[in-house]
DNA sequence: GTCTTCAGATACAACTCCGTATCCGAATAC
DNA sequence: GTATTCGGATACGGAGTTGTATCTGAAGAC
Protein backbone atom coordinates (compact mmCIF):
# COMPACT_ATOMS: atom_id res chain seq x y z
CA UNK A 1 0.00 0.00 0.00
CA UNK A 2 2.13 2.63 0.99
CA UNK A 3 5.67 2.74 -0.76
CA UNK A 4 8.10 0.76 2.09
CA UNK A 5 11.78 2.36 2.53
CA UNK A 6 14.25 -0.05 2.77
CA UNK A 7 17.39 1.09 4.81
CA UNK A 8 16.84 1.42 8.70
CA UNK A 9 17.55 5.51 8.54
CA UNK A 10 14.76 5.57 5.50
CA UNK A 11 12.72 3.65 7.78
CA UNK A 12 13.40 5.58 10.71
CA UNK A 13 12.82 8.89 9.29
CA UNK A 14 9.30 7.85 7.82
CA UNK A 15 8.00 6.65 11.19
CA UNK A 16 9.33 10.07 12.58
CA UNK A 17 7.53 12.10 10.30
CA UNK A 18 4.46 10.27 10.06
CA UNK A 19 4.66 10.59 14.36
CA UNK A 20 4.94 14.38 13.67
CA UNK A 21 2.24 14.45 11.38
CA UNK A 22 -0.27 12.66 13.62
CA UNK A 23 1.06 15.21 16.56
CA UNK A 24 -0.18 18.46 14.36
CA UNK A 25 -3.76 16.89 14.09
CA UNK A 26 -3.96 15.59 17.52
CA UNK A 27 -2.49 19.11 19.14
CA UNK A 28 -4.74 21.44 16.95
CA UNK A 29 -7.78 18.94 17.98
CA UNK A 30 -7.42 18.72 21.52
CA UNK A 31 -4.56 21.08 22.51
CA UNK A 32 -0.74 19.69 23.47
CA UNK A 33 -2.13 18.80 26.79
CA UNK A 34 -5.16 17.02 25.96
CA UNK A 35 -3.58 15.19 23.46
CA UNK A 36 -1.78 11.63 24.69
CA UNK A 37 0.87 10.11 23.50
CA UNK A 38 -1.17 6.71 22.84
CA UNK A 39 -3.56 8.99 20.82
CA UNK A 40 -0.75 10.21 19.02
CA UNK A 41 1.11 7.34 17.86
CA UNK A 42 -2.22 5.44 17.01
CA UNK A 43 -3.02 7.93 14.47
CA UNK A 44 0.09 6.98 12.92
CA UNK A 45 -0.65 3.31 13.43
CA UNK A 46 2.34 2.92 15.75
CA UNK A 47 2.52 1.78 19.65
CA UNK A 48 4.64 3.48 22.22
CA UNK A 49 7.35 2.07 21.49
CA UNK A 50 7.74 4.05 18.33
CA UNK A 51 7.49 6.88 20.39
CA UNK A 52 10.07 6.77 22.87
CA UNK A 53 12.50 5.55 20.44
CA UNK A 54 12.03 8.55 18.36
CA UNK A 55 11.15 11.16 21.05
CA UNK A 56 12.22 11.60 24.51
CA UNK A 57 8.86 13.79 25.30
CA UNK A 58 6.01 15.13 24.51
CA UNK A 59 7.42 18.42 24.67
CA UNK A 60 10.52 17.12 22.32
CA UNK A 61 7.83 16.30 19.80
CA UNK A 62 6.42 19.67 19.94
CA UNK A 63 9.28 21.66 19.17
CA UNK A 64 10.43 18.91 16.12
CA UNK A 65 6.57 20.08 15.06
CA UNK A 66 7.28 23.50 15.23
CA UNK A 67 10.82 23.09 13.38
CA UNK A 68 9.10 21.23 10.60
CA UNK A 69 6.01 23.66 10.72
CA UNK A 70 8.89 26.73 10.07
CA UNK A 71 10.02 25.28 6.89
CA UNK A 72 6.44 24.08 5.29
CA UNK A 73 4.75 26.68 6.44
CA UNK A 74 6.77 29.22 5.01
CA UNK A 75 7.64 27.01 1.60
CA UNK A 76 4.45 25.44 1.06
CA UNK A 77 1.69 27.90 2.07
CA UNK A 78 2.34 31.54 2.13
CA UNK A 79 3.63 31.86 -1.80
CA UNK A 80 -0.18 31.69 -2.79
CA UNK A 81 -0.80 33.91 0.10
CA UNK A 82 0.97 36.69 -0.73
CA UNK A 83 2.58 36.62 -4.00
CA UNK A 84 1.92 35.16 -7.36
CA UNK A 85 -2.13 34.88 -7.64
CA UNK A 86 -3.10 37.06 -4.71
CA UNK A 87 -1.24 40.59 -6.19
CA UNK A 88 -4.50 41.19 -6.14
CA UNK A 89 -5.73 42.23 -2.87
CA UNK A 90 -9.60 40.72 -3.48
CA UNK A 91 -7.99 37.27 -4.40
CA UNK A 92 -5.80 37.17 -1.21
CA UNK A 93 -8.83 37.98 0.75
CA UNK A 94 -11.20 35.53 -1.06
CA UNK A 95 -7.74 33.26 -0.31
CA UNK A 96 -7.67 33.67 3.04
CA UNK A 97 -11.70 33.29 3.41
CA UNK A 98 -11.22 29.66 1.85
CA UNK A 99 -8.38 28.37 3.60
CA UNK A 100 -8.68 26.26 5.85
CA UNK A 101 -8.84 26.79 9.51
CA UNK A 102 -5.48 28.38 10.67
CA UNK A 103 -4.14 25.50 11.80
CA UNK A 104 0.22 26.21 12.41
CA UNK A 105 -1.17 29.40 13.57
CA UNK A 106 -3.31 28.14 16.70
CA UNK A 107 -0.52 25.78 16.82
CA UNK A 108 1.80 29.16 17.36
CA UNK A 109 -0.90 30.29 20.13
CA UNK A 110 -0.48 26.81 21.94
CA UNK A 111 3.14 27.02 21.42
CA UNK A 112 3.31 30.49 23.17
CA UNK A 113 1.30 29.64 26.02
CA UNK A 114 3.84 26.64 26.39
CA UNK A 115 7.08 29.42 26.67
CA UNK A 116 6.91 29.48 30.32
CA UNK A 117 7.29 25.32 30.92
CA UNK A 118 9.25 24.87 27.95
CA UNK A 119 11.89 27.97 27.26
CA UNK A 120 13.35 26.13 24.21
CA UNK A 121 10.23 27.02 22.75
CA UNK A 122 11.01 30.13 22.52
CA UNK A 123 13.00 30.24 19.52
CA UNK A 124 10.90 28.36 17.55
CA UNK A 125 8.29 31.05 18.32
CA UNK A 126 10.94 33.61 17.39
CA UNK A 127 12.12 31.64 14.35
CA UNK A 128 8.53 30.95 12.99
CA UNK A 129 7.59 34.62 13.08
CA UNK A 130 10.72 35.76 11.72
CA UNK A 131 10.96 34.30 8.46
CA UNK A 132 7.73 34.66 7.76
CA UNK A 133 7.71 38.33 7.94
CA UNK A 134 10.87 38.06 5.88
CA UNK A 135 9.50 36.18 3.38
CA UNK A 136 6.50 38.77 3.15
CA UNK A 137 8.56 41.34 3.13
CA UNK A 138 10.38 39.77 0.35
CA UNK A 139 7.45 39.17 -2.05
CA UNK A 140 5.96 42.42 -1.11
CA UNK A 141 7.43 44.60 -3.71
CA UNK A 142 6.15 42.61 -6.61
CA UNK A 143 2.36 43.93 -5.90
CA UNK A 144 3.49 47.47 -5.80
CA UNK A 145 6.68 47.87 -7.48
CA UNK A 146 6.17 51.12 -8.92
CA UNK A 147 7.21 52.31 -5.47
CA UNK A 148 10.89 53.06 -5.97
CA UNK A 149 11.09 54.74 -2.20
CA UNK A 150 10.81 51.37 -0.37
CA UNK A 151 13.77 51.77 2.43
CA UNK A 152 14.33 48.47 3.66
CA UNK A 153 12.64 49.79 7.20
CA UNK A 154 9.11 50.57 5.62
CA UNK A 155 9.08 47.27 3.46
CA UNK A 156 9.64 45.49 7.10
CA UNK A 157 7.33 47.70 8.40
CA UNK A 158 4.94 47.28 5.84
CA UNK A 159 5.16 43.68 6.07
CA UNK A 160 4.50 43.21 10.06
CA UNK A 161 1.21 45.03 9.01
CA UNK A 162 -0.03 42.80 6.69
CA UNK A 163 0.91 39.87 8.65
CA UNK A 164 -1.13 41.56 11.36
CA UNK A 165 -4.36 41.83 9.21
CA UNK A 166 -4.00 38.62 8.24
CA UNK A 167 -3.44 37.00 11.53
CA UNK A 168 -6.62 39.06 12.48
CA UNK A 169 -8.54 37.75 10.37
CA UNK A 170 -7.79 34.23 10.67
CA UNK A 171 -8.50 34.54 14.10
CA UNK A 172 -11.99 35.90 13.62
CA UNK A 173 -12.71 33.38 10.87
CA UNK A 174 -11.59 30.80 13.82
CA UNK A 175 -14.33 32.17 15.85
CA UNK A 176 -17.03 32.17 13.27
CA UNK A 177 -17.25 36.13 12.79
CA UNK A 178 -17.46 36.71 8.61
CA UNK A 179 -15.19 39.85 7.51
CA UNK A 180 -16.77 39.90 4.27
CA UNK A 181 -13.82 40.03 1.47
CA UNK A 182 -13.90 43.66 0.42
CA UNK A 183 -13.28 44.60 3.77
CA UNK A 184 -10.70 42.09 4.06
CA UNK A 185 -9.42 43.62 0.53
CA UNK A 186 -9.35 47.05 2.18
CA UNK A 187 -6.98 46.14 4.81
CA UNK A 188 -5.06 43.89 3.00
CA UNK A 189 -3.95 46.64 0.83
CA UNK A 190 -3.81 49.59 3.32
CA UNK A 191 -1.20 47.37 5.11
CA UNK A 192 0.60 47.10 2.05
CA UNK A 193 0.63 50.49 1.17
CA UNK A 194 1.76 52.31 4.53
CA UNK A 195 3.91 55.13 4.04
CA UNK A 196 5.35 57.42 7.01
CA UNK A 197 3.21 60.08 5.66
CA UNK A 198 0.16 57.94 6.79
CA UNK A 199 1.46 57.23 10.12
CA UNK A 200 2.15 61.00 10.45
CA UNK A 201 -1.63 61.87 8.81
CA UNK A 202 -3.64 59.58 11.58
CA UNK A 203 -2.69 61.26 15.01
CA UNK A 204 -3.08 64.88 13.59
CA UNK A 205 -6.42 63.51 12.02
CA UNK A 206 -8.06 61.48 14.72
CA UNK A 207 -7.14 63.93 17.19
CA UNK A 208 -9.90 66.41 14.84
CA UNK B 1 -9.80 39.12 56.53
CA UNK B 2 -11.86 39.35 53.70
CA UNK B 3 -15.22 40.22 54.13
CA UNK B 4 -17.17 37.44 55.14
CA UNK B 5 -21.04 37.05 53.79
CA UNK B 6 -23.99 35.92 55.79
CA UNK B 7 -26.47 34.50 54.07
CA UNK B 8 -26.33 31.27 52.30
CA UNK B 9 -27.49 32.03 49.22
CA UNK B 10 -24.47 35.26 48.98
CA UNK B 11 -22.07 32.56 50.33
CA UNK B 12 -22.18 30.09 47.79
CA UNK B 13 -21.90 32.83 45.14
CA UNK B 14 -18.45 34.18 46.30
CA UNK B 15 -17.66 30.68 46.28
CA UNK B 16 -18.68 30.23 43.00
CA UNK B 17 -17.03 33.54 41.90
CA UNK B 18 -14.08 32.74 43.53
CA UNK B 19 -13.57 29.57 41.53
CA UNK B 20 -14.69 30.99 38.63
CA UNK B 21 -11.83 32.96 39.02
CA UNK B 22 -9.33 30.74 40.27
CA UNK B 23 -9.93 28.84 36.47
CA UNK B 24 -9.53 31.76 34.20
CA UNK B 25 -5.72 32.12 35.97
CA UNK B 26 -5.35 28.00 35.32
CA UNK B 27 -6.96 27.68 32.49
CA UNK B 28 -4.85 30.91 30.52
CA UNK B 29 -1.88 29.58 32.20
CA UNK B 30 -2.14 25.96 31.43
CA UNK B 31 -5.44 25.62 28.89
CA UNK B 32 -8.05 23.79 29.18
CA UNK B 33 -6.86 20.27 29.41
CA UNK B 34 -4.17 21.26 31.18
CA UNK B 35 -5.65 22.32 34.65
CA UNK B 36 -6.84 20.07 36.69
CA UNK B 37 -9.94 20.44 39.23
CA UNK B 38 -7.78 20.27 42.23
CA UNK B 39 -5.85 22.89 41.12
CA UNK B 40 -8.53 25.46 40.51
CA UNK B 41 -10.57 24.19 43.37
CA UNK B 42 -7.19 24.51 46.10
CA UNK B 43 -5.86 28.17 44.28
CA UNK B 44 -9.36 29.81 45.43
CA UNK B 45 -9.25 28.09 48.46
CA UNK B 46 -11.46 25.24 48.43
CA UNK B 47 -11.64 21.74 48.04
CA UNK B 48 -13.18 19.86 45.43
CA UNK B 49 -16.11 19.27 47.51
CA UNK B 50 -17.09 23.11 46.78
CA UNK B 51 -16.86 22.59 43.05
CA UNK B 52 -18.41 19.49 42.40
CA UNK B 53 -21.45 21.19 44.86
CA UNK B 54 -21.38 24.29 42.34
CA UNK B 55 -20.60 22.69 38.70
CA UNK B 56 -21.16 19.42 37.02
CA UNK B 57 -18.17 19.11 35.35
CA UNK B 58 -14.90 20.79 34.06
CA UNK B 59 -16.35 22.17 30.99
CA UNK B 60 -19.70 23.53 32.91
CA UNK B 61 -16.98 25.81 34.72
CA UNK B 62 -15.87 26.81 31.33
CA UNK B 63 -18.92 27.87 30.09
CA UNK B 64 -19.43 29.65 33.11
CA UNK B 65 -16.62 31.65 32.79
CA UNK B 66 -17.01 32.18 29.52
CA UNK B 67 -20.51 33.93 29.90
CA UNK B 68 -18.65 36.27 32.81
CA UNK B 69 -15.96 36.98 30.61
CA UNK B 70 -18.53 38.59 27.89
CA UNK B 71 -19.94 40.61 29.95
CA UNK B 72 -17.12 41.95 31.86
CA UNK B 73 -14.72 42.48 29.25
CA UNK B 74 -17.53 44.71 27.38
CA UNK B 75 -18.18 46.69 30.46
CA UNK B 76 -14.65 47.19 31.81
CA UNK B 77 -11.94 46.78 28.86
CA UNK B 78 -13.44 47.79 25.78
CA UNK B 79 -14.79 51.12 26.73
CA UNK B 80 -10.87 51.46 27.30
CA UNK B 81 -10.13 50.39 24.09
CA UNK B 82 -12.41 52.10 21.76
CA UNK B 83 -14.00 55.22 23.34
CA UNK B 84 -12.97 58.19 25.52
CA UNK B 85 -9.30 58.54 25.65
CA UNK B 86 -8.51 56.51 22.72
CA UNK B 87 -10.90 58.45 20.22
CA UNK B 88 -6.66 59.35 19.29
CA UNK B 89 -5.95 56.42 17.48
CA UNK B 90 -2.25 56.56 18.70
CA UNK B 91 -3.45 56.51 22.32
CA UNK B 92 -5.33 53.54 21.16
CA UNK B 93 -2.03 51.84 19.79
CA UNK B 94 -0.49 52.73 22.89
CA UNK B 95 -3.19 51.53 24.98
CA UNK B 96 -3.35 48.19 22.97
CA UNK B 97 0.48 48.11 23.52
CA UNK B 98 0.05 48.88 26.53
CA UNK B 99 -2.45 46.20 27.67
CA UNK B 100 -1.28 43.08 29.84
CA UNK B 101 -1.95 39.40 27.59
CA UNK B 102 -4.53 38.93 26.09
CA UNK B 103 -6.49 36.58 28.44
CA UNK B 104 -10.36 36.86 27.22
CA UNK B 105 -8.81 36.40 23.30
CA UNK B 106 -7.08 33.68 24.33
CA UNK B 107 -9.56 31.90 26.33
CA UNK B 108 -12.19 32.54 23.53
CA UNK B 109 -9.53 30.93 21.06
CA UNK B 110 -9.51 27.87 23.01
CA UNK B 111 -13.24 27.72 23.69
CA UNK B 112 -13.41 27.43 19.62
CA UNK B 113 -11.23 24.67 19.56
CA UNK B 114 -13.36 23.05 22.14
CA UNK B 115 -16.91 23.68 20.38
CA UNK B 116 -17.10 20.22 18.55
CA UNK B 117 -16.67 17.84 22.16
CA UNK B 118 -18.77 21.26 23.87
CA UNK B 119 -21.89 22.12 21.52
CA UNK B 120 -22.95 25.30 24.21
CA UNK B 121 -20.02 26.64 23.38
CA UNK B 122 -20.89 28.19 20.07
CA UNK B 123 -23.49 30.09 21.81
CA UNK B 124 -21.25 31.50 23.93
CA UNK B 125 -18.64 32.86 21.75
CA UNK B 126 -20.78 34.29 19.08
CA UNK B 127 -22.40 36.31 21.60
CA UNK B 128 -19.27 37.53 23.09
CA UNK B 129 -18.24 38.55 19.50
CA UNK B 130 -21.53 39.92 18.24
CA UNK B 131 -21.22 42.01 21.55
CA UNK B 132 -18.27 43.19 21.11
CA UNK B 133 -18.77 44.32 17.57
CA UNK B 134 -21.80 45.85 18.44
CA UNK B 135 -20.46 47.55 21.28
CA UNK B 136 -17.80 49.32 19.07
CA UNK B 137 -20.09 50.17 16.17
CA UNK B 138 -22.16 52.12 18.92
CA UNK B 139 -18.71 54.05 19.98
CA UNK B 140 -17.20 54.32 16.67
CA UNK B 141 -19.23 57.48 15.43
CA UNK B 142 -18.06 59.46 18.38
CA UNK B 143 -14.16 58.98 16.89
CA UNK B 144 -15.64 60.40 13.45
CA UNK B 145 -18.84 62.10 13.90
CA UNK B 146 -18.09 64.80 11.53
CA UNK B 147 -19.28 61.83 8.70
CA UNK B 148 -23.14 61.82 8.72
CA UNK B 149 -23.20 59.28 5.85
CA UNK B 150 -22.78 55.85 8.20
CA UNK B 151 -25.41 53.53 7.30
CA UNK B 152 -25.70 50.96 10.25
CA UNK B 153 -23.84 48.25 8.01
CA UNK B 154 -21.61 50.46 7.13
CA UNK B 155 -20.42 50.87 10.50
CA UNK B 156 -20.76 47.51 11.52
CA UNK B 157 -18.24 46.88 8.46
CA UNK B 158 -15.70 49.51 10.47
CA UNK B 159 -16.67 47.72 13.55
CA UNK B 160 -15.30 44.37 12.36
CA UNK B 161 -12.45 45.73 10.47
CA UNK B 162 -11.39 47.17 13.88
CA UNK B 163 -12.38 44.06 15.47
CA UNK B 164 -10.30 42.25 13.35
CA UNK B 165 -6.92 44.52 13.45
CA UNK B 166 -7.24 44.90 17.56
CA UNK B 167 -7.03 40.84 17.18
CA UNK B 168 -4.18 40.80 15.00
CA UNK B 169 -2.55 43.41 16.70
CA UNK B 170 -3.02 41.21 20.37
CA UNK B 171 -2.28 37.77 18.66
CA UNK B 172 1.12 39.23 17.20
CA UNK B 173 1.87 40.80 20.56
CA UNK B 174 1.28 37.46 22.11
CA UNK B 175 3.80 35.97 19.85
CA UNK B 176 6.48 38.12 20.80
CA UNK B 177 6.23 40.24 17.30
CA UNK B 178 6.50 43.93 17.67
CA UNK B 179 4.32 45.86 15.25
CA UNK B 180 5.30 49.61 16.10
CA UNK B 181 2.54 51.77 17.47
CA UNK B 182 2.28 53.96 14.66
CA UNK B 183 1.71 50.87 12.47
CA UNK B 184 -0.78 50.16 14.78
CA UNK B 185 -2.36 53.18 14.62
CA UNK B 186 -2.67 53.48 10.91
CA UNK B 187 -4.00 50.34 10.68
CA UNK B 188 -6.48 51.27 13.40
CA UNK B 189 -7.59 54.86 11.39
CA UNK B 190 -7.48 52.80 8.20
CA UNK B 191 -10.09 50.43 9.61
CA UNK B 192 -12.24 52.75 10.93
CA UNK B 193 -12.98 55.13 8.33
CA UNK B 194 -13.03 52.45 5.52
CA UNK B 195 -15.75 53.52 2.88
CA UNK B 196 -17.37 51.99 0.48
CA UNK B 197 -15.30 53.69 -1.88
CA UNK B 198 -12.52 52.19 -1.06
CA UNK B 199 -13.43 48.55 -1.05
CA UNK B 200 -14.27 49.69 -4.84
CA UNK B 201 -10.85 50.96 -4.97
CA UNK B 202 -8.69 48.16 -3.88
CA UNK B 203 -9.72 45.31 -6.58
CA UNK B 204 -8.78 48.08 -9.35
CA UNK B 205 -5.95 49.66 -7.73
CA UNK B 206 -3.85 46.25 -6.73
CA UNK B 207 -4.91 45.11 -10.16
CA UNK B 208 -3.10 47.67 -11.16
C1' DG C 1 -34.02 25.82 71.44
C1' DT C 2 -34.66 21.97 68.30
C1' DC C 3 -34.87 20.16 63.72
C1' DT C 4 -33.89 20.32 58.94
C1' DT C 5 -31.34 21.51 55.00
C1' DC C 6 -27.49 22.21 52.30
C1' DA C 7 -22.59 24.21 51.18
C1' DG C 8 -18.48 22.39 51.45
C1' DA C 9 -14.83 18.69 53.31
C1' DT C 10 -13.14 14.05 53.29
C1' DA C 11 -12.57 9.36 51.59
C1' DC C 12 -12.64 6.17 48.00
C1' DA C 13 -12.86 3.48 43.56
C1' DA C 14 -12.13 3.43 38.67
C1' DC C 15 -9.65 5.07 35.01
C1' DT C 16 -6.02 7.09 32.18
C1' DC C 17 -1.61 8.29 31.19
C1' DC C 18 3.30 8.24 31.38
C1' DG C 19 7.77 6.15 31.39
C1' DT C 20 10.63 2.11 31.75
C1' DA C 21 12.01 -2.45 31.19
C1' DT C 22 11.91 -6.33 28.37
C1' DC C 23 11.25 -8.72 24.11
C1' DC C 24 11.12 -9.65 18.96
C1' DG C 25 12.37 -9.54 14.23
C1' DA C 26 14.45 -7.67 10.38
C1' DA C 27 18.24 -4.93 8.45
C1' DT C 28 23.47 -4.56 8.68
C1' DA C 29 28.17 -6.26 9.37
C1' DC C 30 31.38 -9.88 8.87
C1' DG D 1 25.25 -18.02 6.81
C1' DT D 2 25.93 -16.36 11.38
C1' DA D 3 26.22 -12.73 14.80
C1' DT D 4 24.86 -8.25 16.04
C1' DT D 5 22.52 -4.13 16.21
C1' DC D 6 18.54 -1.48 16.72
C1' DG D 7 13.67 0.12 15.36
C1' DG D 8 9.56 -0.84 17.12
C1' DA D 9 6.02 -3.90 20.04
C1' DT D 10 4.44 -5.60 24.45
C1' DA D 11 3.95 -5.67 29.47
C1' DC D 12 3.91 -3.44 33.81
C1' DG D 13 4.39 -0.22 37.89
C1' DG D 14 3.36 4.18 39.56
C1' DA D 15 1.40 8.59 39.70
C1' DG D 16 -2.38 11.71 38.91
C1' DT D 17 -7.28 12.86 37.87
C1' DT D 18 -12.02 12.42 37.81
C1' DG D 19 -16.50 11.61 39.81
C1' DT D 20 -19.23 9.71 43.54
C1' DA D 21 -20.51 8.59 48.05
C1' DT D 22 -20.48 9.85 52.70
C1' DC D 23 -19.86 13.01 56.47
C1' DT D 24 -20.03 17.57 59.11
C1' DG D 25 -21.17 21.97 60.76
C1' DA D 26 -23.56 26.05 60.34
C1' DA D 27 -27.58 28.78 58.26
C1' DG D 28 -32.54 28.88 58.07
C1' DA D 29 -37.40 27.39 59.60
C1' DC D 30 -40.57 26.82 63.28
Amino acid sequence: MTPTRRTRAEQQAQTRQRLIDAAEQEFTARGFEGSTIDAITERAGYTRGAFYSNFASKAELLTALGAHRISSFVRDVLPGMVGDDASDALAAARWLAEQTPATELLLLIEMARLRDTNPELDGTIRGFMSGVIEFIAEVLPQAGSERPDETPQLRAMRSRALLTVVTGVRVMRHLDVDVDPSTVAALLTAAANLSPADVEATSSEARR
